[in-house]
DNA sequence: AGGATTTGACCTCA
DNA sequence: TGAGGTCAAATCCT
């Protein structure tokens, strides 16, 4: 235990140190990506150890602690990326595939601290049983077979502009459907990823005004972007095939069947290795955004993203780089990309 | 010409 | 059986 403790506590010296060094750091991000990165192994060892652990009272309250600091990591690491919409788009994409993943393996319930954070806008990642119920209780719930992680938020419609379609959100869209729903004053719009075709996205939203309140949208993403790319050319190879789940390996997890909605492997983690997976990218972006009317992106001043989630995927990595080498290439890909631009 | 959108028909599933 | 989701031909747009 002792040992567990003097982790955790090399681990909280490490992070104050990247407190005080934040503003500099901002602005290297390989020399903030190794800090993230030591920060990272330390705990996720020490969460390992606790884990592990016989002593299931002093696991329960160094889980605690353990937590604590994750959420202090998240916060310095909110600071870094305020000014950084872009990193936001790449985080929130492998995130979400991260925290997918957290569920099949039956990994830590995080989302406590996902909600205690989420910003301006009313954001849920919740399977899609739930959102079913949620949204038509007095409905049937349906849910489709291979549906699964759904991200479900309510975004104000553009001030100037055209107003009948939903901000930006860093990704470009086709439009392949609208339905009337029933007792709904507005029509359904649904759209998926433009590169559906080519590299196998699965990515879909559904955009609806609220009934109560036409001048909000409720969006609803479906699946993970598995393409990587800009609006418009692609950056890296399609995924490899052997990065598809089998349905036998689905049917061998324990997670509900409602996650089941991707049929990727999204996550560099359970791999053991990052090398062509990395596959829960942007599919949008680039600065760009030149795609259709539907490639929107929000500002980080509509958004608040939910920036703990990056604290998530850190502390969920178990120490794995894996995540956060997707992040922060990805990133700076990006940042180069726009600075040939500018 | 090629890609995006529209929209009626069809499919899926509770 | 019917609501929600998707397909695909027609049409629009650049």
């Amino acid at each position: 235990m002792d040992e567990i403790i003097s982790l955790i506590l090399h681990g909280c010296e490490l992070a104050r140190e990247l407190g005080k060094d934040l503003p500099n750091l901002a602005t290297q991000p390989n020399s903030l990506f190794n800090s993230l990165e030591d920060i990272t192994k330390i705990f996720g060892s020490a969460k390992e150890r606790v884990l592990h652990s016989q002593d299931s009272s002093s696991s329960s309250y160094l889980h605690n602690t353990l937590t604590l600091e994750h959420q202090q990591i998240g916060t310095s690491v909110e600071q870094w990326l305020r000014p950084n919409p872009q990193a936001r788009d790449i985080i929130q994409t492998q995130l979400a595939a991260d925290r997918n993943e957290a569920k099949i393996s039956g990994g830590i319930d995080i989302r406590g601290s996902e909600a205690a954070v989420r910003g301006s806008q009313a954001v849920d990642v919740v399977p899609a049983s739930d959102v079913n119920i949620a949204s038509s209780r007095s409905q049937r719930p349906r849910q489709r077979k291979d549906q699964g992680l759904i991200s479900k938020m309510t975004v104000p419609a553009p001030r100037i502009g055209n107003t009948e379609i939903p901000p930006e959100d860093g990704f470009t869209w086709r439009k392949y459907g609208q339905k009337e729903i029933i007792n709904s004053r507005f029509p359904r719009s649904y759209y998926r990823c433009t590169h559906q075709k080519l590299y196998n996205c699965l990515a879909k939203k559904l955009v609806q005004r609220l009934d109560d309140d036409p001048s909000t949208f409720e969006v609803t993403y479906r699946g993970e972007h598995t393409c990587h790319m800009s609006a418009t050319a692609p950056s890296i190879l399609p995924p490899a095939a052997d990065h598809h789940i089998t349905q036998d390996q689905l049917a061998a997890t324990t997670e509900s069947p409602t996650s089941r909605w991707l049929s990727m492997d999204v996550n560099p983690i359970r791999g053991g290795s990052s090398s062509g997976g990395m596959i829960g990218g942007s599919c949008g972006g680039g600065g760009d955004d030149v795609g259709t009317s539907t490639g929107t992106r929000y500002t980080g001043k509509e958004v608040d993203f939910p920036v703990m989630d990056l604290a998530d995927a850190m502390f969920n990595s178990g120490g794995s780089s894996s995540s956060m080498d997707f992040i922060f290439n990805s990133a700076e890909r990006r940042w180069e990309s726009d600075d040939k631009k500018n």
